[in-house]
RNA sequence: GGAGAGAUGGCCGAGUGGUCGAAGGCGCACGCCUGGAGAGCGUGUAGACGUUAAAAGCGUCUCCUGGGUUCAAAUCCCAGUCUCUCCGCCA
């Protein structure tokens, strides 16, 4: 969420953040709404102040028996006054709370302007993409002529875009998530989180999910919940509406969970093989600190993304988004593009966003420097550590041998009870 | 699912209609004291919003949330959320 004071106070330059993302009549708006409460809240606060003051009075008159009825029936025309003001600044709050909610941020400076991916900018390339000496197979091919990956029985029990993982496959899918999860602990000093997959409405505002992509989730029958479409969700609501120590800063999570996502948008693109599903694994970076480290912050978080491919000896390339590619909530974000063969081309397989203030004010996460200070807002980020189901594929893709079996990479070897190919 | 109890500041806890944004304690910060520490003593310790260029000051709101009664609500009424206890069910 954007900064109302920020919107009132310099207007220009938050034009021209929403215009780089395509949007620029909103501001206007933004500042109607902002002064019409502002007059409104100014005047119902004197009378308010009038009634306070009044009904002190008329409990002391009371008090030495003295009538007071006059007082009385004038704080009544008053209450009328403040009843009619109350339920039209309610109503202008509310117009003014919904537009914010539905703003995206700003994207920083250093983002490059465009409308699409087009404008995107590649930072760097690591690793060669293997030769072949034969045509690489997709790996849904792959999969299920090793019997490990099923498509059709996924179909079977849920519909379009669910797999069902077997032998090899289930056991190199939880391979991959304890690999990461012990590389981000151990070495990168992450905290692990196993968070609930379902949470309630407010979490999802936090986050930037609600209210504007409410058909992208799912929702779940009895009472008011949402499964999460990522970690992110859970994990950065921690502590929502609280004030933390700083040198608590920066937090860092880890989590693994399930990720469901109802992709409403998505039909016709991705339909074969693990790169689009409704439901996925996923490892998730997250980090809160303070303003002044998030982008130091970023750049390592990236790195500790960049850390699970390298060791995988996957090649991959980081590519920075442009303004019009970013996500709702972020201010900038690096994605990171594994090369799948099959495809012959670089595909996401993590997403690492700094969200600056915006989610933190949707949340009220904040933090406090001296004992005495006063409250600010943290800075929220995170990335995938990676998307596990795009790992899978990108193995399969990238070790496999002409017979059809795959390689599995020596440093899952010991996750995997020491099986080296897939065959 | 049934029955009951409860939700007050960073924490504990008092407060059943009127100088209550809230006693007292703990914690924390600063000062005094001390060779130093502790103890002791003193002072200070919520947040949001509005007014302001900003601060100070002032005002409004907040005692789980949302409505209501009243000149006046932490306190009374209604609805909801959450927590705890007992019973039932259950991996």
């Amino acid at each position: 969420m954007l900064d109302i004071k920020l919107v009132r106070t310099n207007p220009e330059y938050v034009r021209a953040g929403l215009a780089k993302r395509g949007m620029d009549t909103l501001v206007d708006d933004l500042l109607q709404l902002d002064q019409d409460r502002r007059e409104r809240l100014t005047t119902v606060e004197n009378l308010k102040n009038k009634r306070n003051i009044v009904s002190k009075e008329i409990g002391r008159l009371k008090a030495g028996k003295i009538d007071a009825s006059n007082l009385i029936e004038e704080m009544k025309t008053v209450n009328d006054e403040i009843k009619r003001l109350d339920g039209e600044i309610r109503e202008l709050e509310e117009k003014l709370n919904n537009l914010l909610l539905s703003i995206p941020n700003l994207p920083q400076d250093d983002v490059p302007v465009g409308r699409d991916e087009q404008a995107n900018v590649e930072i760097r390339r690591w690793g060669t993409p293997p030769e072949f000496s034969f045509t690489p197979q997709p790996h849904w091919e792959i999969g299920e002529k090793l019997d490990i990956l099923d498509f059709e029985r996924g179909a079977r029990l849920s519909g379009a875009r669910f797999t069902v993982l077997k032998g090899l496959g289930a056991r190199l899918e939880r391979a991959l998530i304890n690999f990461m999860l012990d590389l981000h602990i151990n070495q990168h000093g992450y905290t692990e989180i196993l968070p609930p997959y379902m949470v309630n409405r407010d979490c999802m505002v936090g986050t930037g999910q609600l209210p504007k992509f409410e058909e992208d989730m799912y929702k779940v029958a009895p009472g008011d919940y949402f499964l999460i479409p990522t970690a992110e969700v859970p994990v950065t609501n921690l502590h929502r509406e609280e004030i933390l120590d700083v040198e608590h800063l920066p937090i860092k999570y880890v989590s693994y969970t399930a990720c469901f996502r109802a992709e409403a948008g998505a039909a016709g693109r991705d339909t074969r093989g693990l790169i689009r599903q409704h439901q996925f694994n996923k490892v998730e970076l997250v980090k809160l600190t303070t303003p002044e480290t998030s982008a130091q912050e970023h750049e390592t978080l990236v790195q500790d993304a960049e850390k699970v491919l390298q060791l995988l000896n996957l090649p991959y390339r980081v590519v920075l988004l442009s303004s019009g590619d970013m996500g709702f909530a972020a201010s900038k974000c690096y994605d990171l593009e594994v090369w799948l063969p099959g495809f012959n081309t670089y595909r996401e397989i993590s997403s690492c966003s700094n969200f600056g203030d915006f989610q933190a004010r949707r949340a009220n996460l904040r933090f406090r420097r001296e004992p005495e200070a006063k409250p600010e807002f943290v800075h929220t980020l995170n990335g995938s550590g990676l998307a596990v189901g795009r790992t899978v594929a990108a193995i399969l893709e990238n070790y496999q041998q002409a017979d059809g079996s795959v390689v599995v990479p020596e440093i899952l070897r010991p996750y995997m009870g020491g099986v080296a190919v897939i065959k």
